[in-house]
DNA sequence: GCCATCGATGATATATTGTATCTCTTCCGC
DNA sequence: GCGGAAGAGATACAATATATCATCGATGGC
């Protein structure tokens, strides 16, 4: 599906990906920025905050709240490392945090398992538009909502 | 901007082109929804549910509750008479509800300000792209967060 | 080593957005 | 008018997000 060739990160070397990108942009890659990027990365579909949080919770062995939940997250987004997906208030974590792409995600309505494509072609044409209307530092948010395939057989 | 040639309603004729559309349906036009209808379009920017629900309290007189405004407006979004501005959790009345069009909101990230292109040969582009990855019925959400010319200028 | 400082996290409160449920009213076909 | 269905009100609550202040720990100057 990947139109390109970069490399996939799964597993450790995802988390270790992130960790250096991180690391890269001057920031810490402290024990609770890992146990929120493991969470965030084990679920299989995009995860509340809230949802982070009460998986760290468990993991940790003691309450954590959700406001360091946000921060890191937001942390997150900003560094590449993970999307938030506006339609559904969620976060992805983000599985080549070296390249920067508009990302497009396919949203089941019923399932809710979410994929993640990327077209620059198409995203470029955004951006344009955007540009055009006179818009600056435009960042597309490309979501589409629908049945995926699995669901639709049912 | 509008690159086809149909009516763009404002004011007394965007509210009857509503709710001709809306009565078209088989639904009614109420007191109520008239009410939610011109608070919406009274907006210049995309207004919560809450929002909605302060602006009708004041016209009526009275204090209207939010889950009267969610119905509501989950009609209007149902009915194209309005859109969700997914990444802002809010709403703008649809200026032309009588045709149907998968609609790019341009979102001012300073002012708030929100700009409404149609641009079908992308959003065609982008139900195809979600076909090919076995999605259905897919409902593009196309909105881009930037900084708009006024507020670029400062 | 000691302390000042700064970034990260914790604790807590609160704001904002969205639903559920039940009741009561109003509208419409008859 | 009557009865059923749709609309709206009241209330409670859940889910999402932010603000504020305190604390902790590493780091660097002295």
């Amino acid at each position: 599906m990947a139109r390109h060739d970069h490399q996939l990160h799964e597993g450790e070397s995802l988390k270790s990906a992130a960790r250096e990108r991180l690391t890269k942009q001057g920031e810490q890659w402290t024990g609770m920025r890992a146990a929120v990027f493991d969470a965030l990365a084990s679920f299989d579909k995009p995860a509340s905050a809230y949802d982070i949080a009460e998986a760290v919770s468990k993991t940790e062995g003691r309450r954590i709240a959700a406001n360091s939940v946000y921060r890191i997250l937001d942390l997150f987004v900003g560094a590449n490392l993970a999307r938030r997906v506006e339609s559904a208030n969620a976060y992805v974590a983000n599985q080549h945090p070296e390249c920067l792409h508009d990302c497009i995600f396919l949203i089941c309505d019923t399932c809710g398992q979410t994929v993640h494509i990327d077209d620059d072609a198409l995203s470029a044409s955004i951006r344009r538009a955007a540009a055009n209307a006179g818009f600056s530092a435009p960042r597309p948010v490309i979501e589409v909502r629908g049945t995926c395939g699995e669901c639709e057989d049912d």
